[in-house]
DNA sequence: ATTGACACTATCCTTACGGTTAGTACTGGA
DNA sequence: TCCAGTACTAACCGTAAGGATAGTGTCAAT
């Protein structure tokens, strides 16, 4: 476990979700995930603007607190899927949630909305 | 409005969401400010491990963004007031959602699940 | 023979963020 | 007289996380 799930096990629930999710593209991530599994290759050219190595620790980051499931097929060329374990399933309304207030707060400040993820 | 967000609006609102809220003690905070209006010194004490310092600056960051509320009590000594904007206002149930989600994954992990806050 | 796809890994750099310590101005109470 | 409480600010530090760049091994296609 990282230390900063650690430290916030110490603190409060919220902030041990937060300790999760909270990484960079790491919701994107889960967001198209949540769509269907994805190889590794599919998801960089989802996601956007990551670099590879990012994208592995963040993937590696989120198999390792069990939100992703991680499935590698020995074959040449290598082939991988990732897909979301029924606790990763489980962000889904959540993610809802966040895309919406997201889109609300830009609304709010009189600011051009990001993309929403979930109207692609 | 911080560099982050700014990154955040060009990828999607999900990312927006976490820019706002992903600062450390960010949430901690709107979840005690949602049980009422809180002085300064209040807060700190609630929070727990936070310093002053730190404190103001996600305070200050949170007003600047709209979701929190500042008014200051021209009296000496100071009193300052710290009260949710409704956009603050409109987390609770975003609160409530990291919240049981927090306690689901420790759960799962068979960790000793952190003190809720909604319990308190 | 060279290139590209695939899914990485290694190395390095930079910056932002959280954190520590100390200091401010004023007052009321011991 | 001294100290504590109030709500901060200033200056500084260290680390972790994100990001850039380049390299790996195998195979198919050009």
């Amino acid at each position: 476990m990282r230390d900063s799930t650690v430290q916030a096990l110490e603190v409060c629930s919220i902030e041990v979700t937060v300790s999760l999710i909270g990484g960079c593209w790491k919701l994107t991530i889960i967001q198209k995930l949540l769509e269907g599994t994805l190889r590794f290759g599919e998801l960089r050219r989802e996601v956007g603007y990551v670099t590879d190595r990012v994208l592995t620790r963040q993937l590696r980051e989120l198999e390792a607190d069990g939100l992703v499931h991680r499935e590698v097929f020995p074959q040449v060329p290598p082939k991988v899927e990732y897909s979301l374990t029924p606790l990763g399933e489980s962000l889904r309304d959540m993610v809802a949630m966040m895309d919406a207030w997201g889109q609300r707060w830009a609304a709010e400040q009189g600011v051009e909305p990001a993309p929403s993820v979930l109207a692609s």
